[in-house]
DNA sequence: AGCACGCCGACT
DNA sequence: GTCGGCGTGCTC
């Protein structure tokens, strides 16, 4: 008889066996329908084998369903991402079905001429519509209104029968991409990437890239070059290019529109439904060649993917972490090299783990050098705030203040970057010390003048600032601590009550659109001081910036956490970057509490290797990533007994094994969330230990309670 | 994820 | 005496 293996969308740990009843042909790709208790549930064939019976009774697969098979390649992606994530990979499966969950986009109704008939009362208004329609075909509201008339009159055409209603399938366009269309002149560090890019490509085997530049050195100018030498090379050639945000996708869309005069096609959650079905099939059709989008189009059943691009690769939005828990940069390359296909990891400021692999020479790696054009990095100085602290309830120093000032009489702009939302990140009450934190959690409350509450930034709750202490009643005892971007907006129209200012925050910027607004004001000069969070720190280009001011440059390197340093290092490049790309030389003031901090010299001396060196002996030492792997389990339960119970079994069970330590069971960093108790094992590695293969036994000889959640972090990243 | 089985409070 | 609350466990 023959069994088929078939991946269900469920949490469990391997694929469910069914047997292939005669007949039905079967296999590895297919999407199935079959038993599962009382239902039907739809599933991914991975595997038909012939056998000779089976030690259990198997239910038959019920049907083979009616829509494009997986390819084997994004199965064999599916499944290992499960096991590297040690997610079910049944549930990895249905991530690369996501598309295919919204109904096709509805037919288009037009109307059109039938044959020569015409009405039998040819009044003005149904001549008048008949006249403006001729040959072609229309819809009946555009009918209406090309012709000045109502609808009704359309309508009483097609009753009649003069005109007929044809659906049209709303035919997706995906324009082939044009090569030739509008080459960019290339530099020759550009030129020297594209062509290795290029020729890497062409071997039609894997290679990973580091593609090393600073901001405005061209490194979109550089793969697109390669993506436009693979589709010359192969007409049916796809390329996939993944950015951290989707705020980001707009500007590259148009670029990449630009160069090949054909849009690409946009994979995201702000897509709708509709759209990404069609999306989806063209992938799977091979109709569709550039796909531009988030972390989840590495999911996409691509049946020709000759490169991928992860762009700003260093950003820790690739890393998802709710639900399957994966870093978008690994999962591309491992994609990539299970394709045979090119992929290029593009980075300012790469993370420490891609310049490793690129000094061991595993990945190739390109460097850009020059920036476009006459502009320059911009100069950075630290603020010592010890020497000139600001006045009490204000955040900004008077170094920082005159800068300012000679910006805005200059005309050119100023960037005010602080990675804190709202006005005040702690309330207290002067008269019991008490903080405000969220209903069942440790977070503060973040209070936001903007609408008037104190919102849970971990959860979500929001509340009315209240007017009395919630701890002892007191009244107007409440104070806010700290500055958010809306506080230091607030004092910058104080100190400038004639400049023009505004907040960039995921606040201020809900969604892709504001985003896109605010940023076009800026960058058309409407704006003289944006006070903004990290959603401004990256990928645009703002010709009149001249000024960078980081409030509080300090901020990432408080805490203890593993990539601090280097995401503040990485933060403040980026930020700082922004200043002076045209004509006008930038520059840059941090204001800073430990000038002497490694991070902030190196920063100051504009010297990434000097920092990279420093940061890559710190975790050399401590044998942390690249130099090792780290693994977090998270259990958490609204049970705090069943949380020390499930932790403590865990801990005895630990597997013996070398090169390897198990931290913890310690108080997950915020150990109260939404009422759940978190209780936190790290795990650390060297590189060459099998992290998964341990995770793998250990959790084997565990039974953890339906009432304990364990979330599995593989290379974690937040230590929240 | 569903859906069923299994022990403790307010109803005809 | 039952109907039903959702805790726990299983689904090839």
């Amino acid at each position: 008889m023959k069994v088929a293996s078939v991946l269900i969308p469920l949490p469990v740990p391997e694929a469910f066996d069914y047997e292939v009843p005669e007949g039905l042909d079967l296999a590895r790709g297919d999407q199935a329908a079959v038993p599962l208790g009382p239902r039907l549930v739809r599933g991914i064939v991975s595997e038909v084998r012939e056998t000779t019976g089976s030690n259990r009774r198997l239910k038959a697969v019920a049907e083979r369903l009616d829509e494009p098979a997986l390819p084997g390649r994004t199965v064999d992606f599916v499944e290992w991402a499960a096991r590297w994530t040690l997610s079910a990979p049944g549930e990895m499966a249905a991530a690369a079905l996501k598309g295919l969950r919204a109904p096709r986009p509805r037919p288009e109704r037009r109307v059109r001429r039938v044959g020569e008939r015409s009405p039998a009362r040819p009044t003005a208004a149904r001549t008048a519509a008949l006249e403006a329609l001729g040959e072609r075909s229309l819809a009946a509201a555009e009918l209406a209104r090309a012709a000045g008339v109502s609808a009704g009159v359309v309508k009483g055409l097609v009753d009649e029968g003069v005109l007929e209603v044809v659906e049209i399938a709303a035919a997706a366009a995906f324009d082939r991409p044009d090569p030739d269309h509008a080459p960019a002149a290339l530099n020759p560090d550009q030129a020297a990437a594209a062509t290795a890019l290029a020729e890497a490509i062409s071997t039609g085997r894997f290679a990973p890239f580091l593609l090393d530049g600073v901001t405005g050195s061209g490194k979109t100018e550089a793969y697109l070059e390669a993506a436009a030498r693979a589709l010359k090379a192969d007409p049916e050639a796809q390329i996939l290019i993944l950015l951290p945000e989707i705020a980001l996708t707009q500007a590259v869309i148009e670029r990449i529109a630009a160069r090949f005069g054909a849009a690409p096609a946009e994979w995201h959650s702000g897509v709708a439904p509709p759209r990404r079905r069609q999306v989806w099939e063209a992938v799977r059709a091979g109709r569709c060649n550039i796909v531009v989008g988030a972390r989840s189009a590495l999911f996409l059943p691509f049946v020709r993917l000759r490169m991928i691009v992860v762009d700003e690769e260093h950003d820790g939005s690739f890393k998802q972490e709710e639900g399957l828990v994966y870093h978008g940069r690994d999962l591309a390359v491992a994609r990539a090299r299970i394709e045979e296909a090119t992929v290029v990891l593009a980075s300012a400021t790469p993370s420490l783990e891609t310049l490793w692999n690129a000094r061991h020479g595993r990945y190739g790696w390109l460097k850009l050098g020059a920036r476009h054009g006459a502009a320059v990095l911009p100069e950075i100085r630290l603020v010592d705030l010890r020497e000139c602290p600001p006045d009490p309830q204000t955040w900004l120093s008077q170094p920082l203040r005159e800068a300012i000032g000679e910006a805005l009489l200059k005309g050119e702009q100023t960037l005010l970057f602080l990675n804190r939302r709202g006005y005040a990140p702690v309330v207290l009450c002067r008269a019991c010390g008490h903080r405000l934190t969220a209903p069942d959690t440790d977070s503060w409350l973040v209070e936001h003048r903007y609408t008037g509450r104190l919102v849970c930034h971990l959860t979500g709750f929001s509340m009315p600032r209240p007017k009395t202490c919630p701890s002892c009643g007191a009244e107007d005892s409440l104070v806010s601590v700290g500055p958010g971007v809306e506080r230091v907006e607030e004092e910058v129209r104080q100190l400038f009550p004639e400049a023009r200012t505004a907040v960039f925050s995921s606040d201020t910027v809900p969604d892709g659109r504001s985003a896109r607004e605010l940023i076009q004001r800026m960058a058309g000069g409407e704006i003289d001081i944006l006070v903004a969070t990290q959603a401004a720190a990256k990928g645009h280009n703002f010709p009149h910036l001249t000024l960078v001011g980081v409030v509080d440059a300090d901020l990432g390197l408080r805490g203890g956490d593993l990539r601090a340093a280097e995401r503040t290092f990485q933060l403040l490049t980026q930020a700082t970057g922004r200043a002076g790309r045209a004509e006008r030389p930038g520059r840059a003031l941090l204001q800073t509490w430990t000038p002497e901090h490694p991070v902030l010299q190196a920063l100051a001396a504009g010297d990434r290797d000097a920092f990279v060196e420093a940061e890559m002996a710190e975790r050399e030492a401590a044998a942390l990533p690249p130099h090792g792997r780290l693994a977090a389990l998270i259990l958490s339960s609204e049970n705090p007994q069943a949380v020390e119970k499930a932790a403590r079994d865990l801990a005895e069970a630990i597997p013996n094994a070398e090169r390897l330590e198990v931290y913890g069971p310690a108080d997950a960093p915020l150990a109260l969330v939404r009422g759940r108790r978190r209780k936190r094992l790290l795990v650390r590695a060297d590189r060459d230990v099998d992290l998964q293969a341990f995770l793998r036994t250990w959790l084997g000889r565990v039974r953890i309670p339906a009432s304990v959640r364990l979330n599995v972090d593989v290379d974690p990243y937040s230590f929240l």
